[in-house]
DNA sequence: CCATTATGTAAGCGATGCTTACTTTTCAGA
DNA sequence: TCTGAAAAGTAAGCATCGCTTACATAATGG
């Protein structure tokens, strides 16, 4: 190609740029709008590259392969779902346990139901390499154990603890994986008031399961 | 290239086999292996053709794209989970409604244990066109009015139907999205222990809260 | 018996993940 | 302040993928 600029004049910014700045978050930056705008399948490295002005071997000097990279879009997807569910219980830490298990509960749903695609990204532990990451399994072991301890707090057998969880993770997932218009769900605002009359049915079930 | 054989003697099988025979049988069941074997993501056209014997076009013939071949999967496995479900009704359909609950979860959780990658198929619908597939969605709401005829017999609220699937859904995702580990369900034989013991308590609290 | 139609093959396009070789920038120590 | 190694890009290319097009072969029914 025989390129060879007299000095560094021409062309657009010569050299300003060459080196990006932070990369490393610009690339989690766009990759996290990829996965926003097509789901997390439709994430390429490429694609990302490219939102962030740069050649396409660039991203592997920072994410070796594809999979650190969506582990780490991950981690800040979690951390954003850690953050709005302790956002919802330190208010009311001193009511009843129940109450503060509704809270996690909607917090939760409210949260995936806002950002499926970014919930999508933090369950489907095919895409993303979970045990590499210490932050996410911390915080995501930071509300299993809060909702034990709140379980325990409210007479709770063992079994609730997978039963709960289970119960609201599949209510999220039966959300971005597109299953509600089956049951006439179909607005996100509709999504959100059956998963939460659903929510209520079931700590319901745990209270009277008491008496 | 300049290919012209005297005869048809030479080569292997020179046109026995140039049709397949049933390729689009074959394509399938190649493609269920495959997801059996390294989960639906993993699926690739080539390598199904490669399986049947077949050069890299000719799935083409058969499945316009790889959604289609996947739907074609999909629905082959919904058949199957149909299949599972309602055989272990069928022998109880004079007992209590809730007994006959507890068997369908059950039959469903058990059918996703032994089958994580075929239900994947089934539930991630990202990867099928499941509106495109009548037979995929009868038998599917087949299940769905059969649980809500229990339900209703048993004198659950409306929004226990959507609880029980979430519930039984989120179970079942639980296990094939791997996040049981971290609830010290590490076998599959205990998956299916642990599930049991969280439908049983869920249904407990159906129960329960009649009284 | 032969023409039509169904079903495969071969080759190739654009895109992907990833690697390798090279270039440019940054920065720490003399 | 200079310099040389390390860091952070680029460019080009490999193997593979989904999918298309042009062509070859087999099955079929008038």
């Amino acid at each position: 190609m025989a390129r060879r600029p007299a000095r560094k004049t021409a062309k657009k910014k010569p050299s300003r740029t060459y080196h990006h700045g932070n990369l490393r978050e610009a690339l989690i930056e766009a990759t996290l709008q990829l996965v926003q705008e097509d789901g997390p399948e439709a994430v390429t490295v490429r694609e990302a590259a490219r939102r962030a002005g740069v050649s396409s071997g660039a991203p592997f000097r920072h994410f070796p392969n594809r999979t650190v990279l969506m582990t780490a879009v991950a981690e800040e997807a979690t951390h954003r779902l850690h953050a709005a569910v302790m956002a919802a219980v330190e208010p009311i830490v001193d009511r009843p346990p129940l109450m503060q298990l509704r809270a996690i509960g909607t917090a939760y749903l409210q949260w995936a139901s806002d950002n499926p695609t970014h919930f999508a990204v933090v369950s489907n532990r095919g895409l993303i390499d979970y045990e590499s990451s210490s932050s996410m399994k911390r915080e995501n072991e930071e509300i299993q154990a809060l909702m034990g301890r709140l379980l325990d707090a409210a007479g709770a057998p063992a079994e609730a603890k997978l039963a709960a969880r289970a119960f609201v993770y599949g209510l999220a997932r039966m959300r971005i994986d597109n299953h509600l218009p089956q049951w006439g769900v179909d607005s996100p605002a509709e999504a959100l008031g059956a998963m939460g009359a659903a929510l209520d049915l079931f700590l319901e079930g745990l209270i009277k399961r008491r008496a």
